[in-house]
RNA sequence: GGGCGGUUAGCUCAGCGGUUAGAGCGUCCGGUUUACACCCGGAAGGUCGCAGGUUCAAAUCCUGCACUGCCCACCA
C-alpha cells in the first residue's frame, strides 16, 4: 500500500495505465462457457468516419455501467464492440478526401475506389475504437465486428437470398427519393421535411379545340415539362364538359389528356391538378391508374434531361426561373402566390430531393412489421421510457416498404445477377449462369445495400449468424439495447424484424432510449454546424470519470441533456473528494499500524463480507449507523440500476459517500482511529476500511478508473485482479439498522443546531462554548454515551444536560419537539435578528398546525385516508405544537428584553 | 394535418398521489479544524406556467389554455 498518494485527484496518467492494463490483459473478454446468468449487450456500431462524440460517450457510458454493474453481481457479461461501415457517409468522406488530392473518384473506377476506401479504414476508421479503449470501456475487444466484415457479409447475403425467394424483396420501377447530389435514392426515413415559405405558381394550360383553358397550380414550375396528363375530380362540374380533351402543355406543346381521378381535391387551388407521373407520388400512382406515359426530365445530378427539350444541361433551380419566364412572357402564368410546404432534403447533404421514379429493390415491409408490433405488445420487448411505444406502435402500423439499393459503391453489393437477356439470378455466391436462361454473361448488380440493412442484423450477425454458433445460443438474445431515441425507426425497429424473422427471437428483451445531447445553446450537438464538444477534450479538462459521472447523473429520462462545463466541474470534485477520502487512510497509515493490525487482516474476506446485523450490538453507535445507511443506499442503486434509472443511482452514491461517509462518518470516527485503547482503534480502522471500499465498489461502475486505482492501493486478497471483477455491494435489507439511524440523526440534529447557533452568534469556529441541552431521559443518555463527538463535531467546551423545561432566560436557543440546545452568548449580539426569524418561524409553524387540525378534524379524511397517514399526521402535529409553545415562550422572553432594554422601540 | 415532450429556487435540472418540495452551480455569512479551498460549517432563496376538475389528499392524475422544443406526414 503505498503511502505516497498526490493532494489532487489527476486523472491522465491513472486513465491511461488503466485503460491498457485492462485491455492487456483481457479482462473483460467473456467466455460463453462461464457460469452464472446471461448479460449480453452489442454496442450501436459508430460509423467509421466519425471520432467519438458526446453522443456516443452517453450511450457507452450507459451500456458500460450497467455491463460493470451485472459483471460485479456475478453475470456472465458481454459488452460486444464494433464498427458501422456507414455507406453514404463514408463514400462522401472519401470522395472529398481524394477531390481534395485532385482526383476524381469516378475516374478512378469502382474497384481502384473501394480499394482506397478500405486503405483508409484500416488507417483512419479505427478512431473511434482506439478512443473507447481509452474511455475504459469494459468490452470484449476479441469479439469486436465490423458490418462489412467477410463473416457479416455472409449473413447480408444470406438474408438478402432468402427474403428475395419469399418474395419479400422485389425490384422494380417506383416513385423514390432522389438525391442529385449523393446521387443515390434513399429511404424515406433518410429524407428530412423542412418547412418552407415558397410560391404556388398558376399556370394556364389551352384545352384543345376550344377557348377554354384550364389553370393548374404547383410548388415546382419545372416539372410541367414532364407532365402527361392534367386531372380533375371526377365529380367536379365545373370541369365535367373537359374530361376526356386534350390540352396543349406550354412550353413543350405536347398535348395531354384531362383525365378525372378521385384523388384530385376540389377544394385546393382551381381544382385542377397538372398530373407528373414520373415526379411526384400520387401522380405516380394517377398515372399507372391512367396509363399515362412517364417522362424523367431529371439527370442524376440534379440537371434536366433531354426529355426536357430545350431546358436540357439547365441545373433545376435555374430551370425552374427560366420556366417561369417563359410562361410570364407567353402570358400562361395567372398568378403566383405565397405558400409554405414541406420539402424533403437529404439527411446527409441537406439539398433538396426529387422524387423521381427509378428502378430500386425494395422491401416488403407490412409481413415484417407484424410480429415485431406483436412483441411489444406482449411486453417481449420492454421499451423506456414508455412514451416510446407509442411511436413505436405508430410507425409500424404506418410501415411503407423500404427502398433498399443504394446507387453508391462503397457498402454491401447486392447479391443479384443481370444476365443479357434481362433475367435476375439472386444468389448467395456468384452464379456461373443465369438461373433462368443459362447465360453465362452475366454481370453483378451495380448497387449496393442501405447501411441499416446490414445494421438491423447487428445482435444476431455479430455472435456468428447463419452458423449455430455457441456464442449466439448463449449470448442471444441479447439482454438489452441502449440508443438514442433518434434511430428507434432507422435501427431499433429493423432490428426487431429482422430478429424476429431469422431467428425466430427478439434481438434483445429491453430496449432503452436515451436522450440527445444538446449544447448550451439547446441545439442539437454537430460537428458540421459547429455546435458539437469533442467529449475526449472534457475528459481530458475533467477526467473521464468526471465525465461518465455527469452524464449519468443528467441520463434522466425525458428530457433532453444540456452539457455544462460546470456540471461537470462539480463532479470532478467529487472525484477529487473520494480521492482525498483515500488520502486520508493513507496518510495516517502510521496511527494505524501504531494498533497492531495487519494490512493482510484487513483484506480479509471475512472483514469484507462482515455483515452488520451480525456485529450489531459490539459496535459504536457510529458504524451501526453507517453500515446500516451502507446497505440502504446499496439497495436503493441497485434497484435504481435495475430499472435503468441511472440519475437516481449516481445521485444516490454521490450523497452516500460525500454527505454521509465523509462529512458525518470520517469525522465522527477520526478521534477512536488513534484511540490509546488499541483494540478500540483497530475496530474503527477495520470498519472504516471496510465501508470504504464497499463505496469504492459501489461506484465503480460509474467511476471505473478512479475507484480500479483507489482499490488496487487498498490492502488486497493475494491474486486480486481488479474491483471489476470484485462482487457489487447488496445491501440487504436485513442489513439495515433502523434504531441506529434513527439515533444518529438526532444527534446530527443537536449537532447541527449548535453550528446552527455558532454561526448566528458569528463565533469563531475554533473557539469552544459551553451549552445546554434539555431532553428527556432517553435523549440525556444518548448524548452521554456519545459526548465526546457531539462536543467536538459541534465545538462545545461541555454540554449540560438538563431535564425538564428549559427556562426562557438568556442565551439563544434551537429548539425541535425532542429537544432545546442553548448557547450562551455575551451582551454585544443584537438579538433583532433572531426576533425577526422566530417572528417568522413562527407564523410558519401556525399555518402549518392550522391546515394539519383543520386535515384531522375532516372526517371524510379520517375515515378513508389510510391508518398509518392518520396517524403520522397526528404525530406530526403534536411536534408541531411542542415547537410552537417552545418558540411562542422564547419569543416573548426575547421581546420582552428587548423592550425593556428600548432597542425595540425603533 | 397528426403525435410526443417540456414549463418546479437566480441558472441547469431531479421529484410525478400522502406529513415542513430536493440537488449541483450561483448568492450571503463565517473559517489556514495536519484527507480535501476541486474544501469545511451555517444561511437565504419556490403561490411547483395559467384556469378548471377528480380525490380524504394534487408539483404529482384528468381537461382546457398559453408559451416552448421535437418527431411523423404524398394535399398539388
Amino acid at each position: 500500500m503505498p503511502r505516497e498518494i498526490s493532494k489532487a485527484y489527476e486523472p491522465q496518467a491513472i486513465e491511461q495505465r488503466w485503460a491498457r492494463a485492462w485491455v492487456d490483459e483481457k479482462l473483460f473478454r467473456a467466455d460463453a462457457r462461464a457460469q452464472g446468468p446471461v448479460f449480453s449487450i452489442v454496442i450501436p456500431p459508430p460509423n467509421i468516419t466519425g471520432s467519438l462524440h458526446i453522443g456516443h460517450m452517453l450511450d457507452h457510458t450507459l451500456i458500460d455501467i450497467l455491463t460493470r454493474w451485472h459483471r460485479m453481481r456475478g453475470f456472465n457479461a458481454l459488452y460486444l464492440p464494433g464498427t458501422d461501415h456507414a455507406g453514404i457517409s463514408t463514400q462522401r468522406v472519401l470522395v472529398r478526401l481524394l477531390a481534395e488530392q485532385g482526383i476524381d473518384y469516378r475516374k478512378l473506377g469502382r474497384e481502384a475506389f473501394e480499394k482506397r476506401v478500405w486503405q483508409w479504414k484500416e488507417e483512419s476508421g479505427g478512431t473511434i475504437t482506439r478512443q473507447m479503449v481509452q474511455l475504459g470501456e469494459s468490452c470484449d475487444w476479441t469479439r469486436e465486428r465490423f458490418t462489412l466484415s467477410p463473416e457479416l457479409s455472409r449473413a447480408v447475403r444470406e438474408v438478402f437470398v432468402r427474403l428475395y425467394e419469399e418474395g419479400l424483396i422485389y425490384r422494380g420501377k417506383y416513385m423514390v427519393n432522389w438525391c442529385p447530389v449523393c446521387q443515390t435514392a434513399i429511404s424515406d426515413l433518410e429524407t428530412v421535411h423542412e418547412e418552407r415559405t415558397g410560391h404556388l405558381w398558376h399556370i394556364r394550360y389551352p384545352v384543345i379545340g376550344t377557348n377554354e383553358q384550364v389553370v393548374v397550380a404547383t410548388t415546382r414550375p419545372e416539372t410541367m415539362l414532364g407532365d402527361t396528363a392534367v386531372a380533375v375530380h371526377p365529380e367536379d362540374e365545373r370541369y365535367a364538359h373537359l374530361v376526356g380533351k386534350m390540352v396543349r402543355l406550354p412550353l413543350l406543346a405536347r398535348e395531354i389528356p384531362i383525365i378525372a381521378d378521385r384523388y384530385v381535391d376540389r377544394e385546393f387551388g382551381t381544382g385542377v391538378v397538372k398530373v407528373t407521373p414520373a415526379h411526384d407520388p400520387n401522380d405516380f400512382e394517377a398515372g399507372r391508374r391512367h396509363n399515362l406515359p412517364q417522362i424523367d426530365i431529371l439527370t442524376d445530378d440534379g440537371h434536366l434531361s433531354k426529355a426536357a427539350g430545350p431546358y436540357e444541361g439547365l441545373e433545376r433551380f435555374a430551370a425552374r426561373e427560366k420556366v417561369v419566364e417563359d410562361l410570364k412572357a407567353q402570358g400562361l402564368l395567372e398568378k403566383i402566390t405565397n405558400h409554405t410546404y414541406a420539402v424533403g432534403t437529404c439527411d446527409r447533404c441537406k439539398s433538396v430531393i426529387e422524387p423521381r421514379a427509378s428502378t430500386q429493390w425494395f422491401m416488403k415491409m407490412k409481413p415484417l412489421a407484424e410480429p415485431a408490433i406483436a412483441v411489444v405488445e406482449h411486453g417481449e420487448i420492454e421499451i423506456t421510457p414508455e412514451n416510446w411505444r407509442a411511436v413505436y406502435f405508430e410507425w409500424m402500423r404506418n410501415i411503407r416498404d423500404w427502398c433498399i439499393s443504394r446507387q453508391l459503391w462503397w457498402g454491401h453489393r447486392i447479391p443479384a445477377w443481370h444476365c443479357e437477356n434481362g433475367h435476375v439470378t439472386v444468389a448467395r455466391e456468384t452464379p456461373a449462369k443465369c438461373a433462368e436462361c443459362g447465360s453465362t454473361n452475366l454481370a453483378q448488380d451495380p448497387d449496393v445495400l442501405d447501411t441499416w440493412f446490414s445494421s438491423a442484423l447487428w445482435p444476431f450477425s455479430t455472435l456468428g449468424w447463419p452458423d449455430d454458433t455457441e456464442d449466439l445460443r448463449v449470448y442471444y438474445p441479447t439482454s438489452l439495447m441502449i440508443t438514442a431515441y433518434d434511430i428507434l425507426f432507422f435501427w431499433v425497429a429493423r432490428m426487431i424484424m429482422m430478429g424476429l424473422k431469422f431467428t425466430g427471437q427478439v434481438p434483445f428483451r429491453r430496449v432503452h432510449l436515451h436522450s440527445l445531447v444538446l449544447n448550451a445553446e439547446g441545439q442539437k450537438m454537430s460537428k458540421s454546424k459547429g455546435t458539437g464538444v469533442d467529449p475526449l477534450e472534457l475528459n481530458r479538462q475533467f477526467g473521464t470519470d468526471a465525465m461518465r459521472f455527469t452524464l449519468a447523473v443528467m441520463a434522466a429520462p425525458g428530457t433532453n441533456i444540456i452539457l455544462s462545463d460546470e456540471r461537470i466541474l462539480s463532479y470532478r470534485a467529487f472525484a477529487n473528494k473520494i480521492w482525498n477520502a483515500a488520502r486520508f487512510l493513507f496518510v495516517n497509515l502510521d496511527k494505524f499500524e501504531a494498533t497492531g493490525i495487519t494490512l493482510e487482516e484487513l483484506a480479509a474476506p471475512e472483514v469484507r463480507a462482515a455483515s452488520p446485523h451480525r456485529l450489531r450490538g459490539a459496535l459504536p453507535l457510529a458504524d451501526r449507523w453507517m453500515f446500516s445507511r451502507l446497505a440502504r443506499v446499496a439497495h436503493k442503486v441497485n434497484a435504481a440500476l435495475e430499472e435503468l434509472r441511472f440519475h437516481e443511482a449516481a445521485h444516490t452514491v454521490y450523497h452516500f459517500f460525500w454527505g454521509e461517509f465523509c462529512d458525518w462518518y470520517i469525522e465522527w470516527v477520526k478521534p477512536t482511529l488513534a484511540a490509546e485503547n488499541h483494540e478500540e482503534a483497530r475496530a474503527a480502522w477495520r470498519n472504516l476500511f471496510a465501508v470504504f471500499e464497499a463505496a469504492l465498489r459501489l461506484l465503480h461502475p460509474f467511476m471505473p478508473f478512479l475507484t480500479e486505482e483507489l482499490w488496487h492501493r487498498l490492502p488486497q486478497r493475494a491474486g486480486a485482479k481488479s474491483i471489476a471483477l470484485d462482487r457489487y455491494p447488496e445491501g440487504r435489507e436485513t442489513w439495515f439498522d433502523e434504531e441506529a439511524e434513527r439515533q444518529a440523526s438526532l444527534l446530527q440534529e443537536i449537532i447541527v443546531a449548535a453550528r446552527n447557533i455558532r454561526a448566528e452568534l458569528k463565533l469563531d469556529p475554533r473557539k469552544k462554548v459551553a451549552a445546554e441541552l434539555t431532553a428527556d431521559a432517553h435523549i440525556r443518555s444518548l448524548v452521554h454515551d456519545n459526548l465526546d463527538a457531539v462536543l467536538r463535531l459541534a465545538a462545545l467546551s461541555e454540554l449540560k444536560l438538563t431535564s425538564g423545561h428549559l427556562s426562557p432566560k438568556g442565551g439563544l436557543v434551537r429548539s425541535t419537539a425532542q429537544f432545546d440546545l442553548r448557547m450562551a452568548y455575551g451582551q454585544a449580539e443584537d438579538l433583532r435578528g433572531e426576533v425577526i426569524k422566530l417572528r417568522k418561524e413562527k407564523d410558519r409553524l401556525a399555518k402549518d398546525i392550522e391546515s394539519k387540525k383543520q386535515r384531522l378534524a375532516d372526517e371524510t379524511f379520517r375515515s378513508r385516508a389510510p391508518e398509518n397517514i392518520v396517524r403520522g399526521l397526528e404525530s406530526t402535529l403534536h411536534e408541531r405544537e411542542v415547537e410552537y409553545r417552545k418558540l411562542r415562550d422564547r419569543l416573548a422572553h426575547l421581546e420582552k428584553q428587548l423592550g425593556e432594554g428600548g432597542a425595540a422601540a425603533s
